[in-house]
DNA sequence: ATCAACTTTGTTCGATCGACCGAAAATCTA
DNA sequence: TAGATTTTCGGTCGATCGAACAAAGTTGAT
């Protein structure tokens, strides 16, 4: 079976350059293409043979190495998904104690990902728009834990009236929302005059979801 | 030319009913069906045969009543937009005067409007997420305005200190990424168990952005 | 009734899609 | 170095796409 042992040591023979390259950088490259090629086109408008070619290689090399564009598409969203749960570990890394801390470093790290990552939104905006088996397979195998995880947290916080008042089941796509479509819809954005790509405006937009999700709720 | 006049009185000549459509039933399903495809699919996705199946008709009236999908496509997000535009005046009649009541009624009414029209949502979720000559007439002929209009609004309201500190740049995104995304992905939410098409879920969705969008910041 | 305008219907075209196959080339193992 | 394995590379297949065309049928005005 192809690649699922890697057990040389990927070395060039020394002295000599590799002809062909690893499989594990073909992957790796094709999985990148594909990540661009699916947020920019959707999952149907997404071209195997454009990707193979951003990628340096051929289209048949799909099927080599990922069987069927959905496999490529799954191990796409496995890649993006693991980048998220590590931006927000890493952000989140220095609250572990005070919960109010803690949401506030997660959204921040939720605006930073989207901003540098945009393709994991435009791929869930495309997908979620209409039922698929890849929409169950994202939702059963990534969605519903993050929502659970979220709500909880939510829901605690609530208790001790420090965070606005939203009801549980909108937070989720709310927050999201409000967070990622900025930096999903960049190309949009930039036609309007601004740019999502500008570093302190990314910190503004944290500093203004924090401001308005985390503070409680002022009788007018 | 086709359409352009109507003249007749599009009457089935007594007592007898009409064999063809008129025109203007013709076009109205067309763009019908071709709204929930393009949403669906995205640009590229959607099918004109299956979009001409769903209207009763055959893929070639396409090329009749609008010449190119692409036209057809204009002609949904015209529709679209009218749309949007008469939920917001409709919702924002009763406060002409009074600018924090009118944001309050144009927020309420665009969370009901993306609730009602998810449709608008998708579509240009689909489209902003790459550049493309129809992002472009989209942006020119809809999206600048109705953000020139949001941004003038909030600032103003700034002044007078009654509302939440948000970017400027950031503002229109955060407010329809918080206020559609959760209609937009209705599919994502139902696998989550969510019902983005309960109305007692969709006020308490308003009520949570105004409540959060329309309040003085506060300090921690 | 006639005729021009409008609408429908069926078909064809070239292009592109994902999947698939097999032989050649390179690499690794023994 | 010989043989087994991995990777490359070019090509083919049926399906579907948007666009286009040409008749044939329907309608309303004269």
């Amino acid at each position: 079976m192809a690649g699922t042992p890697i057990t040389d040591s990927n070395e060039p023979a020394p002295g000599r350059t590799r002809r062909y390259r690893s499989s594990e950088v073909v992957r790796d490259a094709l999985v990148n293409a594909a990540i661009s090629e699916f947020a920019a086109h959707g999952f149907n408008g997404a071209s195997t043979r454009r990707m193979a070619e951003a990628a340096g290689t051929y289209q048949s090399q799909i099927k080599y190495h990922f069987n069927t564009k959905d496999e490529l598409w799954r191990r796409c969203l496995d890649r993006l998904l693991a980048e998220l749960d590590a931006t927000i570990a890493e952000a989140t890394d220095h609250s572990r104690n005070d919960p109010l801390a803690l949401v506030d470093a997660a959204i921040r790290g939720l605006v930073r990902f989207a901003a540098k990552r945009p393709q994991l939104s435009r791929i869930m905006m495309h997908e979620a728009t209409s039922p698929s088996d890849r929409l169950t397979w994202l939702v059963e195998e990534h969605s519903s834990q993050r929502q659970a995880l979220l709500t909880r947290a939510w829901s605690e916080l609530r208790k001790s009236g420090a965070v606005a008042p939203i009801d549980s089941g909108a937070l989720y796509h709310t927050l999201i929302g409000a967070a990622s479509l900025l930096y999903a819809n960049a190309p949009e954005a930039q036609l309007m005059g601004v740019d999502p790509s500008d570093p302190e405006l990314v910190e503004r937009h944290a500093d203004a979801l924090v401001a308005i999700f985390l503070s409680a709720p002022t009788t007018r």
